[in-house]
DNA sequence: GATGAATGAGGGTTCATTCAT
DNA sequence: GATGAATGAACCCTCATTCAT
């Protein structure tokens, strides 16, 4: 029998808000990517988000943040998860051909996001954090040549595969990771 | 005593137009290109643009056409200038480090036509026949798995060196070239 | 027959939105003064007004400094109409209580203009002018001093009669002006 | 060790808003006076002020009325030291140039105020009030047509020198009042 | 009593597009 | 063929006001 009140101080909704914008970006790219369209992605009255969020801008940038945040972490998470320099390599191999990372939907929104950053510094500084990270990752098995060649790879093949009508299959990209590690 | 007319029938104004599209996008993203700033940008009148191209989409992916042309043509002009595969790699690392391909520029631009490919599916084909060119171009010299791996690498490392305040250095993309291609 | 085309290139749309600026001015005052009362005001579609008037300071600050030269050339025909002091006296008093200077329309706007002014240097200049042209006007036919007490004093009556339920009729105004003037 | 709580009840809390109104309208206009800028001047919670005052409109109307009262008073006050007509005249004189009204921070306000008064009739009840105060004060030493004479021209004395590069100093100031009243 | 989170109406402005010239 | 004047939809954002706390 208990009315819904009208919600107030819903932590969950800044969150939301968040989350919708990287929704709409998906979707409509950041040229169109507009108050109304996050709003209506959030479920949430058009003034909410310009409650939240002082500048469209403002937004975009927490959200490209913390997609870079996100994905900074599934890439570390998945190495972390190895033990040994053979595992580690399973680990990009998943990274590259799996939904680790290069799946279309993180894809297109790094497309955006490199975009986006080339005109925003404070999102570039987030962006050389997280390669740092990547590289920190692969450090504990590769030395830092290598270690950079598999990060750029991984960018690379990941982009390809995005647009390729035939992407690289796991062996595929096992045989090339393998020479560059030289473990072949 | 005659005052130079007001250009009728520019035959290179089109092209111009073109041309004025990238500048724009480089500098403002898709997000912010806009009529005005194309005809500014060409130093072309309003109605010129929209007499030209039907629609500002249209205009858009005309530039992102002839950028994803231009930059193949690119990079298989610095390919096929080579007749050795000791000429071939040298050539890729000029493409990646040099400024054939990953110069700020086109990869800024890059980044914007990724994303909007990603929503404009004849854009994309033109991608792919973009990609098969590179590789085929790769092909004289090296087998397919080398040359996709060759193909991402650039894409990969441009990509990073552009963001990454210590870029990897001519020498140490030849060490991972090496690697990939077997020559080490 | 003919259908009233879209009118195009209307020569005296400029000045009717000017105009209309002016009576929504006085209507809902500069706080209330917004793109689509003025737009409406003048008939005009929305865009229109923004198409004029990059700014709709810049529409503000054409419509107080038409008023003001309007105004000033009122004042100032007002007194060129006379040829001796005698009637410039006849002249001052019909400015005050007469519909040349102090009518409420143009009071209530000149309240908003001095308001506006005191924030828009350029507005302010333009009132100093209007102010030379007054005590020159009156220049010809009393000294300085005597000239700007008039002066002030078409000002203070205009206001306060435009407030006052009793409001001085034309001999009370002639007495004081008579002293001013040492005509009395 | 006891912080400094929120103050409860703050008696003087709504005299505050009322003052950092009037800050707010000399700093930003009518047009620019809202909740937050005030609450802000204030240095009160937003809250408090559509507390206070169920409406921006009530708010506005208590503090131009506030800004008459004082107005008023001051006037008055000047005159109320005089005992002998030479020292009235000499008050009407500090009134124009000196502080006691003609300050730039009440004139520009005054200019707000009329133009509010304009529209809204309680308000031009208030300042016939102010008037008839003015007048009666200098009534004390001057005949009613004198003495309306008189409050005219501190109106438009004040406003003139607020805005003229060369303000009517004390002495010219007194030869036109002398004039006036006779005194001569 | 007091507050600040929340909202939706409406603000100024930009812009793709149209079309008379 | 080419242009730029013109428009109205939609943009981002501000704000008076409401109301749960």
């Amino acid at each position: 029998m208990t009315v819904e009140p009208r919600r107030r101080n819903d932590p969950a909704r800044r969150q939301r808000i968040v989350d919708a914008t990287l929704i709409v970006i998906e979707r409509h790219g950041v040229a169109g990517t507009t108050h109304r369209r996050i709003a209506e992605a959030a479920a949430v009255p058009l003034g909410s988000v310009t409650y939240y969020f002082v500048t469209l801008e403002d937004l975009l940038t927490t959200a490209f943040l913390q997609l870079a945040t996100t994905s900074s972490g599934a890439f570390a998470a998945r190495l972390d998860a190895a033990t040994t320099r053979c595992e580690a390599i399973e680990g990009v191999i998943d990274i590259i051909a799996g939904s680790v990372w290069a799946d279309p939907r993180t894809l297109l929104l790094s497309y955006e996001l490199y975009a986006y950053a080339a005109r925003h510094p404070d999102v570039t500084t987030v962006m050389q954090h997280w390669m740092d990270n990547s590289r920190a990752a692969l450090g504990r098995f590769f030395d830092p040549v290598t270690a950079r060649a598999l990060d750029a790879l991984v960018e690379g093949i990941g982009i390809h595969n995005s647009i390729d009508t035939a992407p690289l299959d796991r062996d595929a990209i096992r045989v090339i990771i393998d020479r560059i590690t030289g473990d072949a």
